[in-house]
DNA sequence: CGCCAGATGACAACCAGTTGCAAAGATTTC
DNA sequence: GAAATCTTTGCAACTGGTTGTCATCTGGCG
């Protein structure tokens, strides 16, 4: 188990191989992606970018987001009780542990995990084609 | 690892013990979740009971699941890419399966991944509250 | 620079779920 | 068992997150 860390890609580059072209808005939103190392919803993103730009609207952020999702540049997770937040899909494959209280969100991975996964599903005569693992949890009172 | 069995419990005396009044509504809706061993979600059960009454409406029948999860006599599962699905409280917990092709939900449980995660959380200075593992897969070709 | 497919902002529509409200119903009290 | 009381219901309106529509705008090639 350990924690992962994250390196930002060129998502620029990215969406120009995709084909889909570098406009101000998607340049703002980008930016806002690479200057931040936690896991934002889109109304977050949209006030980070109106801050930049105020005439972005919010559906240019969900159509971006969900852009960059198709690529595979980013990932949307649907945490309980919240709307879907962003994180970048640089570095390995991690589960998340959400701090309660906060909404802090810490990314961990366990192989071990993973691995009694596939055996279980492969037991059920399944093959698992993705999985969501999400801890709940509150901080622990240091006595 | 293994798979988990239910039986019902008899949610009209714990109605009753929460202070609850058994309308009709309500008996019909216990008596579809009586019927049933799948995972509905609200529409499922609100067409299930049409069929018996056909008055009742939708809210209703939110108004009445979410009741019975604040006693804990159900439990709520929001599975990805589709509405909120219920399932009986009874048995111990266990984690799911989802069949993407057919949306069949499949239980199964296992210690050692819950023991991992509570390490997992400790490590990282938390306790867990609860969590949530969901698998999604395919049926293996059995070739 | 001019073109035009692709992208944008404004806003309507959507979906799952919730809520306000007046009427109907379940329990309790006598 | 009828009245009084307090809960629940159906309906419609509303919510929050997200997607769709469409007229207008613009990036990037020629």
């Amino acid at each position: 188990m350990n924690r992962t860390v994250n390196h930002k890609p060129d998502y620029e580059k990215e969406l120009r191989r995709a084909g889909a072209r570098i406009t101000r808005p998607r340049r703002t939103i980008l930016q806002i992606l690479a200057q931040t190392d936690d896991h934002p919803d889109a109304m977050e993103i949209y006030q980070r970018a109106s801050a930049i730009d105020s005439t972005i609207s919010l559906s240019t952020v969900y159509r971006t987001m969900k852009l960059l999702e198709e690529m595979g540049a980013i990932h949307r997770h649907a945490f309980e009780g919240g709307p879907s937040r962003f994180e970048q899909a640089s570095g390995e494959h991690h589960d998340h542990l959400i701090d309660l209280d906060t909404g802090e969100v810490i990314e961990f991975h366990s192989d071990r995990i993973e691995q009694l996964q596939a055996e279980i599903a492969r037991s059920l005569g399944y093959e698992i084609v993705h999985h969501r693992l999400e801890l709940y949890g509150r901080k622990r009172r240091k006595s």
